[in-house]
DNA sequence: GACATACCCGACTAAATTAATCGGGTAAAT
DNA sequence: ATTTACCCGATTAATTTAGTCGGGTATGTC
């Protein structure tokens, strides 16, 4: 779990769909100008929001983007999931070597920490946040 | 709110702490080998977490570092916040300029959400991280 | 007091990540 | 045909994280 700048730029591209998507599709340009985010960089941000399905893209003009699930169904966790790309517990990643078995405990306990937060981000959908 | 591996170097130094601080305080040499973490950045995060009252050091030989206070009351959140000194809300902080009295919405939901993450991370304490 | 330990501190560098830019595509509506 | 707006990769700039360096200063031990 990775919590920046960039999952918070998705967070508030994805409430901006939610909030203005119900009568058909939202193009970035619109997002870009409400949400002052940089336009290519929306682009690369929905390039991954897309791989994990939780938009729809619409080409042409008046195309967009939408979301593909209604926000009841989409959490906040699976956002950030989806544009932070998950680097792994540095060091002793699973097998390999943990100098003296104590180094592996606080990654341990990092990494349930982590999961403790990923499971509270589960649970708060776009929905939920737009009240 | 910011969650990187700069927290996570701070908790698990701290979590260290907690382990081994019992019988006399813990020299970041020791931290250092035993959480492989560069000796000079560790100095970098506890003259952080000193301000903050965290840590309380004692200096000269056999000197080290040791909690300022029980492993039961010292919070997560509290040590994020030590280190990653918070940047402002971007763009419309407080005062200024919202172009049309939306980006600030969106702003105020994303430190909404962003309190509810502090909330939850200032229920675990490093005691509760030992177990 | 000399000496070693280990905190203290600022400035500088390197690496990684985030953000933005650029230049080209391709699908589809009018 | 033309325009809109998604698509995509490569490159650059800015910021943040991580680490290095070179000096200090307090303090315990011999």
């Amino acid at each position: 779990m990775r919590l920046t700048t960039k999952g918070r730029y998705a967070v508030t591209a994805m409430l901006d769909l939610a909030l203005y998507g119900d009568r058909g599709p939202i193009s970035l340009a619109d997002i870009s100008s409400r949400q002052d985010i940089s336009l290519s960089y929306l682009e690369q941000l929905f390039a991954k929001l897309r791989r994990r399905e939780l938009v729809r893209s619409i080409r042409g003009p008046g195309g967009g983007y939408r979301l593909s699930r209604p926000g009841e169904e989409i959490f906040v966790a699976e956002i950030i999931d989806a544009v932070d790309e998950r680097v792994d517990a540095t060091g002793c990643s699973g097998q390999s070597d943990c100098q003296d078995g104590h180094t592996c405990l606080t990654h341990h306990l990092w990494s349930d920490l982590s999961e403790q937060i990923h499971h509270f981000l589960s649970d708060i959908s776009l929905a939920s946040l737009v009240q």
